[in-house]
DNA sequence: TCTGGGGTCCTCTAACTA
DNA sequence: TCTGTAGTTAGAGGACCC
C-alpha cells in the first residue's frame, strides 16, 4: 500500500435529488425523493431534507409516503443525470487518467498516476479545488474522501458526507477501523453482517481479533481472506480506468402480478427484443441468455441457455428466451421477468446452419435496427402521459415542469435553475399550448475554469445508452 | 412494510474431459 | 477396458453495490 493518501474518492451529495432541486428552486430546502411512482415503486435517492423522516434509499415508495407526506415525489431523468455526471467525470479526468467511474455519482481517481498528488498536502489542496470546481460547474455539492487506499478513501467521502472533504492518515487506518461496525466494509451487506453477529463480531476490531482462519471458516475463502485483509486495512486493488462490460440486461416489474401465461411469454419477447438493443448499441453480442422470474412470493429463480456462439440477431435470443420460459412454472403469477445476455464478445458468430434454423423465415433487417415505436401498454390510456418532475414548455407561461397529473389534469409550476421559485398553473392533460422540453443547464453560464483544471477533452462514450 | 433496475462476484453442484 | 481423479465449464442461486 502507498505512504501517502493520494487516491481520491468522490461521491456527490443526494445527486439524484440535488439534480432536481438544482433544477426546481422550488423544492430548495424541501424533502425531495426520486424513485419509481407506481405501486411497487421503491427510492432512488432521498434528499437530505427526506432523510430527516427516516427516508433512504431502497425503501419501498409506500413506505416512503408514509413516512414523508409532504415531500415532492419526482421519477428519476436519468438522461440529464447522466449529463451531469459527464461533466463531473471531466473534472476528474483532468486530475489523473486513472479515474474509475463508480456509478453516474461515485468514481475514484488515483492522483498520483495522474502527477496532481504526492503527499497530504498536495492531495488535500486537489481534493478541495476539485470540490469547488465541480460546485462552479454543476451547481452541485460532491464529498471527497482522501486515503492510500480505495477502501479507506471510500470510508473516507463516507464520513465526509455531506459537502466535505475528510483525509484518513497513512498509519491511523486500523485504529480509526477498529471500534467501526462491520457494516462499514465494503462486502458486508444484510446477510453477512447478520453471520458475523450470530459469531459475536460486531466491529471491525472483532473482525481483527477473530482471525483468518476463523473468517474463512465462517464466509468461504474468498470472502473470509478479502474481510480480514480489509480489517487490517490492507487492500492494494488498484484503480482501474476501463472495465469490460459483463453481462447486458433488462428487467420489468409489473404493477399488478401477470398471470396469463400468453401474456407472460409476450413480455418475455418485448424484453429480449429490449435487451438486443441495448446489446447492439453498445456493439456486443453474447453467448448466454438468461431469464429471470420473480414470482407472486418474491422468490426468484433464473433459467441460462449457452449458445455454440456469441450473437446479436433478435429472433436468437427471442427463441432462446421462450425456451427457458417453457422450464418455469408460473401459476401464481410473476411479479417481474427479465431477460439478459452474458459471456460477452464484440463480434458476432452465428452458426447458421445450427442456430437459425428455427427462426430462418424471420430475418432481421442488417445492421442498425430502427427502435420501434413503444407499442402502448393495455393498461395506459392513449394519451399523452405527463411524469412527475418532467419538463415542459408552454406558449404563454414559458419553461417549467410537472408537479402531478391526473383526472384529465396536468399541473406545472413555472420556474427555471436561474429564477425564483415559480407558480402553479392547471390545464388539461390535452391541451395543445403544453409540449414536453428538454431540461434547462443548471449551471446558466459555466465560469471558465483555470488551466490546469480545465476538463482536456470530452469524455469516452460510455458504453451502455439506457 | 412489502421489497427497482442494472450490474458484479462468489459458491455449489453436475457433467464432461483428459 | 475400467476406475479414480483433477480440472473446466455450465447452470443456478445468493450476496452485494449504487
Amino acid at each position: 500500500m502507498r505512504s501517502a493518501p493520494t487516491i481520491l474518492h468522490l461521491d456527490m451529495d443526494a445527486f439524484y435529488a440535488s439534480v432536481e432541486q438544482a433544477s426546481k428552486p422550488s423544492l430548495r430546502g424541501k424533502a425531495v425523493i426520486v424513485g419509481g411512482l407506481g405501486p411497487r415503486g421503491v427510492v432512488a435517492t432521498a434528499s437530505y431534507e427526506a432523510r430527516v423522516h427516516g427516508v433512504h434509499s431502497a425503501m419501498p415508495m409506500s413506505q416512503a409516503r408514509r413516512l414523508a407526506p409532504n415531500a415532492a415525489y419526482l421519477v428519476p431523468r436519468f438522461a440529464l443525470y447522466r449529463s451531469i455526471s459527464d461533466q463531473v467525470m471531466a473534472l476528474l479526468r483532468a486530475l489523473s487518467p486513472l479515474v474509475e467511474p463508480l456509478s453516474l455519482d461515485e468514481a475514484f481517481v488515483d492522483l498520483e498516476a495522474g502527477g496532481t498528488a504526492w503527499d497530504e498536502r498536495s492531495a488535500r489542496l486537489v481534493g478541495a479545488k476539485l470540490r469547488a470546481d465541480i460546485r462552479a460547474v454543476t451547481g452541485l455539492t460532491g464529498s471527497v474522501g482522501l486515503a492510500a487506499s480505495k477502501m479507506l478513501a471510500k470510508i473516507a467521502s463516507e464520513e465526509a458526507k455531506p459537502d466535505g472533504l475528510v483525509v484518513i492518515q497513512p498509519g491511523s487506518e486500523r485504529e480509526m477501523l477498529a471500534p467501526m461496525s462491520v457494516r462499514t466494509l465494503p462486502g458486508v451487506g444484510p446477510a453477512t453482517g447478520d453471520h458475523l453477529r450470530r459469531a459475536g463480531i460486531h466491529t471491525v476490531g472483532e473482525i481483527a481479533e477473530a482471525g483468518e482462519d476463523e473468517l474463512v471458516r465462517l464466509l468461504g475463502k474468498a470472502h473470509g481472506h478479502a474481510l480480514y485483509a480489509m480489517a487490517l486495512a490492507r487492500d492494494d486493488r488498484p484503480v482501474v480506468a476501463e472495465r469490460e462490460t459483463k453481462s447486458v440486461s433488462v428487467e420489468d416489474t409489473y404493477d399488478v402480478d401477470i398471470h396469463d401465461r400468453v401474456r407472460v411469454g409476450l413480455e418475455v419477447q418485448r424484453l429480449a427484443d429490449r435487451c438486443v438493443r441495448r446489446l447492439r448499441g453498445a456493439g456486443l453480442s453474447g453467448r448466454t441468455i438468461v431469464l429471470k422470474v420473480r414470482r407472486y412470493d418474491f422468490s426468484t429463480l433464473t433459467r441460462s441457455e449457452t449458445l455454440r456462439g456469441p450473437t446479436d440477431d433478435p429472433a436468437v435470443v427471442r427463441e432462446a428466451a421462450a425456451r427457458l420460459l417453457d422450464s418455469v412454472d408460473t401459476t401464481g403469477g410473476v411479479r417481474l421477468l427479465g431477460v439478459g445476455v452474458s459471456g460477452l464478445a464484440d463480434y458476432t458468430q452465428e452458426d447458421l446452419f445450427a442456430q437459425a434454423a428455427g427462426g430462418a423465415g424471420e430475418e432481421a433487417a442488417e445492421g442498425e435496427e430502427p427502435e420501434p415505436a413503444p407499442e402502448p401498454r393495455p393498461e395506459v390510456p392513449v394519451e399523452r402521459r405527463w411524469s412527475a418532475g418532467h419538463d415542459v414548455r408552454h406558449t404563454e407561461y414559458g419553461h417549467g415542469w410537472v408537479q402531478g397529473s391526473g383526472l384529465g389534469r396536468v399541473t406545472v409550476r413555472f420556474e427555471t435553475p436561474g429564477s425564483a421559485p415559480g407558480r402553479v398553473k392547471t390545464f388539461r392533460v390535452d391541451d395543445p399550448a403544453l409540449e414536453a422540453a428538454d431540461p434547462l443547464p443548471l449551471v446558466q453560464t459555466p465560469p471558465d475554469l483555470p488551466e490546469p483544471m480545465r476538463p482536456q477533452e470530452a469524455p469516452p462514450p460510455r458504453p451502455l445508452e439506457a
